[in-house]
RNA sequence: CGGGGCGUGGCGCAGCUUGGUAGCGCGGGUGCUUUGGGAGCACUAGGUCGCAGGUUCGAAUCCUGUCGCCCCGACCA
């Protein structure tokens, strides 16, 4: 490609300032996207390129496991997502999908995802266990109306996603499956010269059993990560489990009522009183909607330096309960409280608060779902409010086992915290950036839609399901953020646009000329991808753009022409290799060879 | 949705307080010079100052409304 003819670069001098992070920063300067609107960018073309050649990587991977490619509709009739009970939960209040509907007047999602597409299809051509296992995916538009989109690609609302999903005829079937894909996502991350950390995962909306998420460790990320030094554990930390620090015992000498005037956070109560949070149980309320209007109110209860993990609250909540979950907020509002509570003691509420606090006259249910997690359960002493203004006082003998109260894991794995009780390992935190997620979905879809096959006895079974996606458009994205410096893009050169780019520093000089053009003939012979700037500018501009837009080789062609001399040179580590042009084409294949192999190393 | 910020040429910004011919840098075009690290000189094109009302002889500037974008949060794959 000639950037005069075929390839213009469209380089910014100044960053655009909407740009937050760095990646986001260099994919608009260095001109692979322009935005057009909120979370919708048109990618340019070297976009493209790196696009297709991550896509390229994916379909090599993936069919070479036996998936089979396909391109499904992005426009959803609203029926098929009503039949799974997703359309309400996916468009109502914050839901994510955008809906229209057509001239006469019926309901349409655009695509933020395709169980439901596929499940449907795949029913009415998979009859028999004999056609089973099987496995589609496509890579294409995904649209998701997000409620804050950011970071350009990282977080937009149009963006391309690859999404696959299996079918099998039995759920062992399935998780070896899983496996297999787990292993294949490895190969296909590495395989774009990315380092990713494979970590166990909250299912979210999508549902259903295991699954495991693929972070790229960034510091932009908007996921946080926890895992072991040696690898034997990583967790989301919406998902992580693990073993809390030892709390303070309260002293044998404390009991009754405690005054605590105006103090209404942990901190407060524990800084006037001389106590530890680890003493302390604090009782927090939410409020649980659910499709079809009920409302719950929940007091959920956890030792007072550990945090609730408002993830696993939610599943909970959604597991105990048939209408779906929609919200889960926290009650804090006073409107809200003065409309449904009556004598509520916020900033003092005890785990004994009575159901009478809920006004008669509230559309809420009359009862508290009470849930405490395993860090206070068995604490034999401790305190929290008194249930009335300025008040806390010392609870003995509390028995929560005996009371209504679930005891349940609704606690956030912090760092530092162990994983098993005979093991010294402390967990650790980093950022992480989502780019690829692997579910066991089990037959939720399948029950739902109603997609059935014949088993070797001639019954008729729902399909088991999984499903498997990976941000195409966040890899690039994600990529930038682990592979830059200050001089702009260092792209690995699996995943890069060109894999190298030939600058003739002065096209006047007809030497130079000649040389340039039977550099480039000879690449593009042998089928290498290089980019010719081509522009009659001068040299410093050309070897400013080079650098920012990063392509991994630059062959800088000059004064040495003369001799047939140029120069090889690596982006990344800014090597610089005076050779003679008669053997640049085969010592550029050995370089770049051991680049590919070494995961972007010179 | 709550809080904050910003809308002036392709990009980055000044001008607004105190109303009076719409500016600067970069980028674009033409010409000459220059040619290994974002060149110099000269000429040149390009803007309904987000939009709509209002105040005024006169509004980018003041007032009201509205739309959009960015950031933080809430929320969410």
């Amino acid at each position: 490609m000639r950037v005069t003819t075929s390839f213009p670069l469209g380089t910014l001098r100044d960053t655009p300032s909407e740009a937050e992070i760095i990646s986001h920063q260099l994919l608009l300067k260095a001109g692979y996207i322009r935005r057009v609107n909120s979370g919708i960018y048109a990618y340019m073309p070297i976009m493209l390129r790196v696009i297709e050649k991550i896509s390229a990587i994916i379909e090599r991977e993936l069919n070479s496991i036996g998936c089979t490619k396909l391109l499904l509709p992005q426009l959803h009739p609203a029926d098929l997502w009503k039949k799974s009970e997703r359309w309400e939960g996916y468009t109502a209040g914050e839901g994510i999908m955008f809906n229209l509907k057509d001239r006469q007047g019926k309901e349409f999602g655009l695509g933020p995802t395709h169980e439901e597409v596929i499940t449907s299809i795949a029913s009415e051509i998979i009859n028999s266990y004999k056609q089973l296992p099987q496995c589609f995916y496509q890579i294409q538009t995904k649209f998701r109306d997000e409620i804050r989109p950011r970071f350009g690609l990282m977080r937009s609302r149009e963006f391309i996603m690859k999404d696959g999903y299996s079918f099998h005829y039995s759920g062992k079937d399935l998780a070896s499956f899983y496996e297999r894909m787990g292993d294949t996502y490895e190969n296909i991350f590495k395989s774009c010269g990315l380092q990713t950390v494979g970590v166990e995962a909250d299912s979210g909306a999508i549902g259903g059993a295991a699954s495991k998420e693929f972070m790229i460790t960034a510091d932009a990320g908007e996921d946080s990560i926890l895992f072991t030094q040696s690898g034997s554990y990583a967790a989301n930390i919406e998902k992580a489990i693990s073993i809390p620090s030892q709390p303070i015992p309260l002293k044998d000498s404390i009991s009754g009522i405690i005054e605590t005037p105006q103090q209404k956070t942990i901190l407060e109560v524990c800084k006037n009183n001389n106590l530890d949070p680890s003493q302390v149980i604090k009782v927090v309320v939410f409020l649980a909607k659910f499709e079809g209007k009920s409302e719950c109110p929940i007091l959920a209860c956890i030792r007072g330096d550990q945090h609730i993990n408002e993830v696993k609250l939610y599943n909970l909540i959604n597991k105990l309960h048939t209408p779906n979950l929609l919200k889960l907020q926290k009650i804090e509002d006073k409107n809200i409280i003065d409309k449904n509570l009556v004598n509520f003691p916020l900033g003092f509420l005890g785990p004994d608060l009575g159901n009478q606090t809920i006004k008669a006259s509230s559309n809420w249910d009359k009862k508290w779902i009470r849930i405490i997690d395993h860090s206070a359960s068995n604490l034999p002493k401790f305190i929290s409010g008194a249930n009335k203004v300025d008040l806390h006082k010392v609870y003995e003998e509390f028995s929560f086992s005996s009371t209504e109260y679930l005891i349940e894991d609704i606690r956030n794995a912090k760092k530092g915290d162990k994983i098993k009780i005979d093991h010294n390992e402390e967990l650790e935190e980093k950022k992480g950036i989502e780019i690829g997620h692997i579910f066991q979905l089990g037959q939720k879809y399948s029950e739902k839609l109603n997609a059935k096959f014949s088993d070797k006895d001639g019954q008729l079974k729902n399909l088991w399901m999984g499903c498997y996606g990976i941000g195409v458009t966040r890899i690039a994205q994600a990529a930038i953020e682990q592979n830059h410096d200050q001089k702009g893009i260092c792209w690995p050169i699996q995943i890069s646009p060109f894999e190298i780019i030939i600058i003739p520093t002065n096209l006047k000089d007809p030497i130079q000329k000649d040389l340039t053009e039977q550099i480039y003939s000879n690449f593009l012979i042998n089928k290498v991808e290089v980019l010719l700037d081509d522009r009659d500018d001068r040299a410093g501009v050309k070897f400013k753009d080079a650098e920012l837009i990063g392509i991994p080789f630059q062959i800088i062609i000059g004064r040495d022409s003369v001799n047939k001399e140029v120069e090889l040179i690596c982006r990344k580590n800014n090597t610089k290799l005076k050779i003679s042009a008669d053997k640049l084409l085969e010592t550029f294949i050995s370089e770049s060879e051991i680049m590919y192999n070494k995961n972007s190393q010179c």
